[in-house]
DNA sequence: TAAATATTGAGAATAATTTTCAATTTCACT
DNA sequence: AGTGAAATTGAAAATTATTCTCAATATTTA
Protein backbone atom coordinates (compact mmCIF):
# COMPACT_ATOMS: atom_id res chain seq x y z
CA UNK A 1 0.00 0.00 0.00
CA UNK A 2 2.89 2.31 -0.49
CA UNK A 3 2.58 3.48 -4.03
CA UNK A 4 4.08 7.35 -4.92
CA UNK A 5 1.90 9.20 -5.38
CA UNK A 6 4.07 11.55 -7.00
CA UNK A 7 4.95 8.87 -9.90
CA UNK A 8 1.00 8.85 -9.93
CA UNK A 9 0.92 12.77 -10.29
CA UNK A 10 4.19 12.45 -12.55
CA UNK A 11 1.81 9.59 -15.01
CA UNK A 12 -1.55 12.11 -14.70
CA UNK A 13 0.94 14.94 -15.94
CA UNK A 14 2.00 12.84 -19.10
CA UNK A 15 -1.72 11.86 -19.66
CA UNK A 16 -2.92 15.51 -19.39
CA UNK A 17 -0.38 16.23 -22.01
CA UNK A 18 -0.79 13.23 -24.28
CA UNK A 19 2.47 12.13 -23.65
CA UNK A 20 3.37 8.40 -23.21
CA UNK A 21 4.36 6.35 -19.66
CA UNK A 22 7.43 4.20 -20.09
CA UNK A 23 9.49 1.87 -18.61
CA UNK A 24 12.05 4.39 -18.57
CA UNK A 25 10.50 7.10 -17.37
CA UNK A 26 9.47 5.15 -14.33
CA UNK A 27 12.82 3.98 -13.31
CA UNK A 28 13.93 7.72 -13.33
CA UNK A 29 11.05 9.36 -12.16
CA UNK A 30 11.64 6.50 -9.00
CA UNK A 31 15.09 6.51 -8.43
CA UNK A 32 15.04 10.19 -8.49
CA UNK A 33 11.96 10.52 -5.63
CA UNK A 34 13.82 7.80 -3.79
CA UNK A 35 16.68 10.17 -3.24
CA UNK A 36 15.58 12.89 -0.60
CA UNK A 37 18.56 15.47 -1.46
CA UNK A 38 19.90 17.71 -4.09
CA UNK A 39 21.05 15.14 -6.68
CA UNK A 40 22.81 16.03 -10.23
CA UNK A 41 21.92 14.06 -13.56
CA UNK A 42 25.28 12.11 -13.61
CA UNK A 43 24.61 10.49 -9.78
CA UNK A 44 20.71 10.30 -10.93
CA UNK A 45 22.06 8.37 -14.62
CA UNK A 46 23.64 6.24 -12.22
CA UNK A 47 21.58 5.32 -10.12
CA UNK A 48 19.50 4.34 -12.65
CA UNK A 49 21.69 2.62 -14.57
CA UNK A 50 22.27 0.11 -12.03
CA UNK A 51 18.65 -1.04 -12.47
CA UNK A 52 18.88 -1.05 -16.19
CA UNK A 53 21.79 -0.57 -18.60
CA UNK A 54 19.43 0.45 -21.48
CA UNK A 55 18.42 3.69 -20.54
CA UNK A 56 21.00 7.34 -21.77
CA UNK A 57 21.85 9.92 -20.61
CA UNK A 58 19.12 12.05 -22.86
CA UNK A 59 16.22 10.16 -21.35
CA UNK A 60 17.55 11.47 -17.78
CA UNK A 61 17.82 14.77 -18.96
CA UNK A 62 14.47 14.78 -21.14
CA UNK A 63 12.77 12.75 -17.86
CA UNK A 64 14.26 15.57 -15.48
CA UNK A 65 12.34 18.13 -17.85
CA UNK A 66 9.41 16.74 -17.52
CA UNK A 67 9.39 16.41 -13.83
CA UNK A 68 9.80 20.42 -13.97
CA UNK A 69 7.74 21.76 -16.27
CA UNK A 70 4.89 19.17 -14.20
CA UNK A 71 5.95 21.21 -10.94
CA UNK A 72 7.24 17.72 -9.38
CA UNK A 73 10.62 18.76 -9.43
CA UNK A 74 12.90 21.92 -8.78
CA UNK A 75 16.08 22.73 -10.87
CA UNK A 76 18.98 24.26 -8.64
CA UNK A 77 22.11 25.99 -9.90
CA UNK A 78 24.60 26.72 -7.11
CA UNK A 79 27.52 28.05 -9.06
CA UNK A 80 29.04 24.89 -9.81
CA UNK A 81 28.17 24.80 -13.80
CA UNK A 82 25.69 21.97 -13.37
CA UNK A 83 21.90 21.36 -12.30
CA UNK A 84 21.21 19.71 -8.88
CA UNK A 85 17.25 18.54 -8.90
CA UNK A 86 15.15 17.94 -5.93
CA UNK A 87 10.93 16.90 -5.01
CA UNK A 88 9.57 19.99 -5.46
CA UNK A 89 8.15 21.19 -2.08
CA UNK A 90 4.92 22.66 -1.45
CA UNK A 91 6.51 24.97 1.80
CA UNK A 92 9.11 26.73 -0.12
CA UNK A 93 12.43 26.11 0.93
CA UNK A 94 15.51 27.95 0.54
CA UNK A 95 19.15 27.66 0.88
CA UNK A 96 22.67 27.59 2.41
CA UNK A 97 25.32 26.29 0.68
CA UNK A 98 29.00 25.94 2.38
CA UNK A 99 31.77 27.11 -0.11
CA UNK A 100 34.19 24.52 0.82
CA UNK A 101 32.50 21.11 1.47
CA UNK A 102 29.62 22.00 -0.87
CA UNK A 103 27.08 20.91 1.91
CA UNK A 104 23.57 22.25 1.46
CA UNK A 105 21.08 23.05 4.21
CA UNK A 106 17.31 24.11 3.73
CA UNK A 107 15.94 27.25 5.61
CA UNK A 108 12.50 28.50 5.76
CA UNK A 109 11.97 31.90 7.04
CA UNK A 110 8.26 33.08 7.09
CA UNK A 111 9.45 37.19 7.44
CA UNK A 112 11.58 37.32 4.98
CA UNK A 113 8.91 35.56 2.80
CA UNK A 114 6.52 38.71 3.53
CA UNK A 115 9.53 41.21 3.03
CA UNK A 116 10.08 39.99 -0.64
CA UNK A 117 6.10 40.59 -1.25
CA UNK A 118 6.83 44.16 -0.09
CA UNK A 119 9.37 44.50 -2.14
CA UNK A 120 7.76 43.41 -5.23
CA UNK A 121 4.90 45.35 -4.51
CA UNK A 122 6.65 48.48 -4.42
CA UNK A 123 8.16 47.80 -7.61
CA UNK A 124 4.87 46.67 -8.79
CA UNK A 125 6.38 43.41 -9.73
CA UNK A 126 3.94 40.42 -9.79
CA UNK A 127 6.00 37.84 -8.18
CA UNK A 128 6.18 34.24 -9.52
CA UNK A 129 9.27 32.59 -7.56
CA UNK A 130 12.49 33.16 -6.16
CA UNK A 131 15.82 32.15 -5.66
CA UNK A 132 17.86 33.35 -2.17
CA UNK A 133 20.96 31.66 -1.36
CA UNK A 134 23.36 31.84 1.50
CA UNK A 135 26.94 31.12 0.89
CA UNK A 136 29.66 30.72 3.18
CA UNK A 137 31.61 28.22 5.63
CA UNK A 138 29.19 25.42 7.91
CA UNK A 139 30.14 25.01 11.27
CA UNK A 140 32.33 21.99 10.32
CA UNK A 141 34.55 23.57 7.75
CA UNK A 142 35.49 26.84 10.19
CA UNK A 143 37.29 24.70 12.35
CA UNK B 1 39.22 65.53 -14.66
CA UNK B 2 37.18 63.21 -14.87
CA UNK B 3 39.63 60.03 -14.41
CA UNK B 4 37.54 56.79 -13.98
CA UNK B 5 38.97 55.88 -10.86
CA UNK B 6 37.32 52.46 -10.84
CA UNK B 7 40.33 52.16 -13.92
CA UNK B 8 43.00 53.34 -11.52
CA UNK B 9 41.95 50.38 -9.24
CA UNK B 10 42.22 48.42 -11.51
CA UNK B 11 45.90 49.55 -12.69
CA UNK B 12 46.76 48.75 -8.88
CA UNK B 13 45.20 45.51 -8.79
CA UNK B 14 46.82 44.92 -11.47
CA UNK B 15 50.33 45.97 -10.11
CA UNK B 16 49.34 44.37 -6.98
CA UNK B 17 49.26 40.89 -8.51
CA UNK B 18 52.24 41.32 -10.96
CA UNK B 19 50.53 41.34 -13.98
CA UNK B 20 50.31 44.13 -16.75
CA UNK B 21 48.58 46.81 -17.89
CA UNK B 22 47.35 47.01 -21.47
CA UNK B 23 45.43 48.73 -24.10
CA UNK B 24 43.32 45.77 -24.34
CA UNK B 25 42.40 45.37 -20.85
CA UNK B 26 42.11 49.48 -20.62
CA UNK B 27 39.39 49.30 -23.32
CA UNK B 28 37.69 46.66 -22.13
CA UNK B 29 37.66 48.21 -18.68
CA UNK B 30 36.25 51.27 -19.90
CA UNK B 31 33.83 50.39 -21.91
CA UNK B 32 32.64 47.61 -18.98
CA UNK B 33 32.36 50.81 -16.67
CA UNK B 34 30.92 53.23 -19.37
CA UNK B 35 27.45 50.66 -19.15
CA UNK B 36 25.55 51.53 -16.01
CA UNK B 37 23.39 48.17 -16.71
CA UNK B 38 24.05 44.10 -16.66
CA UNK B 39 26.07 43.39 -19.49
CA UNK B 40 26.89 39.97 -20.87
CA UNK B 41 30.02 39.55 -22.90
CA UNK B 42 28.45 39.29 -26.34
CA UNK B 43 27.51 42.67 -25.40
CA UNK B 44 30.47 44.04 -24.22
CA UNK B 45 32.69 42.35 -26.86
CA UNK B 46 30.96 44.28 -29.33
CA UNK B 47 31.63 47.73 -27.63
CA UNK B 48 35.25 46.97 -27.15
CA UNK B 49 35.20 45.74 -30.83
CA UNK B 50 33.83 48.97 -32.43
CA UNK B 51 36.85 50.75 -30.64
CA UNK B 52 39.46 48.09 -31.84
CA UNK B 53 39.03 45.18 -33.72
CA UNK B 54 42.39 43.33 -32.53
CA UNK B 55 40.53 42.37 -29.22
CA UNK B 56 39.58 38.83 -29.12
CA UNK B 57 36.64 37.43 -27.17
CA UNK B 58 38.84 35.30 -24.74
CA UNK B 59 40.76 39.00 -23.84
CA UNK B 60 37.02 39.99 -22.88
CA UNK B 61 36.86 36.88 -20.35
CA UNK B 62 40.04 37.01 -19.42
CA UNK B 63 39.79 40.57 -18.28
CA UNK B 64 36.12 40.30 -16.65
CA UNK B 65 37.45 37.35 -14.67
CA UNK B 66 40.34 40.13 -13.69
CA UNK B 67 37.81 42.26 -12.29
CA UNK B 68 35.77 39.70 -10.49
CA UNK B 69 39.30 38.67 -8.78
CA UNK B 70 39.32 42.30 -8.41
CA UNK B 71 36.62 42.85 -6.63
CA UNK B 72 35.62 45.60 -9.36
CA UNK B 73 32.95 43.47 -11.27
CA UNK B 74 30.16 41.41 -10.31
CA UNK B 75 28.78 37.78 -12.05
CA UNK B 76 25.46 37.26 -11.88
CA UNK B 77 23.25 34.10 -13.33
CA UNK B 78 19.89 34.59 -13.82
CA UNK B 79 18.95 31.35 -15.46
CA UNK B 80 19.48 31.79 -18.38
CA UNK B 81 22.79 30.00 -19.73
CA UNK B 82 25.16 33.08 -19.48
CA UNK B 83 27.04 35.60 -17.20
CA UNK B 84 25.98 38.42 -16.87
CA UNK B 85 28.21 41.50 -15.23
CA UNK B 86 27.89 44.73 -13.28
CA UNK B 87 30.11 46.84 -11.80
CA UNK B 88 31.03 45.74 -7.89
CA UNK B 89 29.00 47.94 -5.70
CA UNK B 90 29.91 48.61 -1.75
CA UNK B 91 26.27 48.73 -0.76
CA UNK B 92 25.05 45.44 -1.69
CA UNK B 93 21.95 44.88 -3.71
CA UNK B 94 19.80 42.33 -5.07
CA UNK B 95 17.88 41.81 -8.08
CA UNK B 96 13.93 41.39 -8.99
CA UNK B 97 13.90 39.92 -12.79
CA UNK B 98 11.28 40.25 -15.12
CA UNK B 99 10.47 36.33 -16.80
CA UNK B 100 8.68 38.32 -19.91
CA UNK B 101 10.98 41.11 -21.15
CA UNK B 102 13.89 40.02 -18.96
CA UNK B 103 13.87 43.81 -17.42
CA UNK B 104 16.29 43.62 -14.08
CA UNK B 105 15.64 46.02 -11.10
CA UNK B 106 18.02 46.41 -8.02
CA UNK B 107 16.73 46.28 -4.37
CA UNK B 108 18.01 46.87 -1.21
CA UNK B 109 16.25 45.74 2.02
CA UNK B 110 18.21 46.29 5.27
CA UNK B 111 15.32 44.29 7.05
CA UNK B 112 16.28 41.40 4.76
CA UNK B 113 19.49 41.12 5.68
CA UNK B 114 19.93 40.92 9.01
CA UNK B 115 17.22 38.12 8.82
CA UNK B 116 19.72 36.34 6.84
CA UNK B 117 22.36 36.86 9.36
CA UNK B 118 19.87 35.29 11.84
CA UNK B 119 19.31 31.80 9.82
CA UNK B 120 23.29 31.89 9.17
CA UNK B 121 23.73 32.28 12.53
CA UNK B 122 20.75 29.59 13.30
CA UNK B 123 22.98 26.91 11.39
CA UNK B 124 26.47 28.05 13.16
CA UNK B 125 27.01 29.28 9.12
CA UNK B 126 29.74 31.83 8.44
CA UNK B 127 28.13 33.99 5.97
CA UNK B 128 30.35 34.87 3.20
CA UNK B 129 27.94 36.28 0.51
CA UNK B 130 24.92 35.88 -0.64
CA UNK B 131 21.91 35.75 -3.63
CA UNK B 132 17.94 37.03 -3.62
CA UNK B 133 16.47 37.04 -6.86
CA UNK B 134 12.90 38.13 -7.35
CA UNK B 135 11.23 36.63 -10.48
CA UNK B 136 8.09 37.31 -11.65
CA UNK B 137 6.37 39.89 -14.00
CA UNK B 138 7.26 43.78 -13.94
CA UNK B 139 4.62 46.19 -14.32
CA UNK B 140 4.81 46.68 -18.23
CA UNK B 141 4.17 43.17 -18.85
CA UNK B 142 1.17 43.02 -16.71
CA UNK B 143 -0.72 44.31 -19.31
C1' DT C 1 67.94 48.53 -24.74
C1' DA C 2 67.65 43.77 -23.49
C1' DA C 3 65.99 40.01 -21.15
C1' DA C 4 62.32 38.04 -18.54
C1' DT C 5 57.76 37.40 -18.23
C1' DA C 6 52.96 38.36 -19.07
C1' DT C 7 49.53 38.88 -22.76
C1' DT C 8 47.48 38.37 -27.02
C1' DG C 9 44.15 36.36 -30.76
C1' DA C 10 42.65 32.41 -33.10
C1' DG C 11 41.09 28.38 -32.91
C1' DA C 12 40.89 23.98 -30.43
C1' DA C 13 39.11 22.02 -26.26
C1' DT C 14 35.72 21.36 -22.54
C1' DA C 15 31.56 20.33 -20.26
C1' DA C 16 26.73 20.40 -19.56
C1' DT C 17 22.83 19.99 -22.06
C1' DT C 18 19.99 19.54 -26.35
C1' DT C 19 18.99 17.85 -30.80
C1' DT C 20 18.84 14.56 -34.65
C1' DC C 21 17.37 10.40 -36.54
C1' DA C 22 16.25 5.77 -37.48
C1' DA C 23 14.49 2.05 -34.80
C1' DT C 24 11.29 0.80 -31.15
C1' DT C 25 7.41 1.31 -28.01
C1' DT C 26 3.00 2.98 -26.43
C1' DC C 27 -1.81 3.71 -26.87
C1' DA C 28 -6.37 4.47 -28.86
C1' DC C 29 -9.30 2.16 -31.76
C1' DT C 30 -10.79 -1.73 -33.69
C1' DA D 1 -5.16 -9.31 -29.62
C1' DG D 2 -3.92 -6.43 -33.77
C1' DT D 3 -2.86 -2.11 -36.23
C1' DG D 4 -1.17 2.17 -37.15
C1' DA D 5 -0.27 6.95 -35.86
C1' DA D 6 2.35 9.36 -32.83
C1' DA D 7 5.59 9.52 -29.05
C1' DT D 8 9.99 7.75 -27.27
C1' DT D 9 14.36 5.84 -27.28
C1' DG D 10 19.74 5.56 -27.29
C1' DA D 11 23.80 6.95 -29.53
C1' DA D 12 26.17 10.18 -31.40
C1' DA D 13 26.43 14.70 -33.30
C1' DA D 14 25.40 19.49 -32.32
C1' DT D 15 25.16 23.47 -29.42
C1' DT D 16 26.61 27.04 -26.27
C1' DA D 17 29.18 29.50 -22.96
C1' DT D 18 33.53 29.51 -21.40
C1' DT D 19 38.48 28.09 -20.94
C1' DC D 20 42.77 26.58 -22.66
C1' DT D 21 46.83 26.13 -25.90
C1' DC D 22 50.45 28.10 -28.24
C1' DA D 23 53.35 30.75 -31.01
C1' DA D 24 53.86 35.62 -31.72
C1' DT D 25 53.88 40.15 -29.46
C1' DA D 26 53.81 43.64 -25.85
C1' DT D 27 55.08 45.34 -21.23
C1' DT D 28 58.08 45.91 -17.53
C1' DT D 29 62.19 45.93 -14.93
C1' DA D 30 66.92 46.42 -14.50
Amino acid sequence: METPNELHAFHQYLALKGLKSTKQRDIIVEEFLKTKEHIDVEALYEKVRARSTAIGYATVYRTMKLLKEGGLASERHFGHGYALYEPHDKDHHDHLICLKCHKILEFENEAIEKLQDVVAKKYNFKLMTHKHELYGHCQTCQE
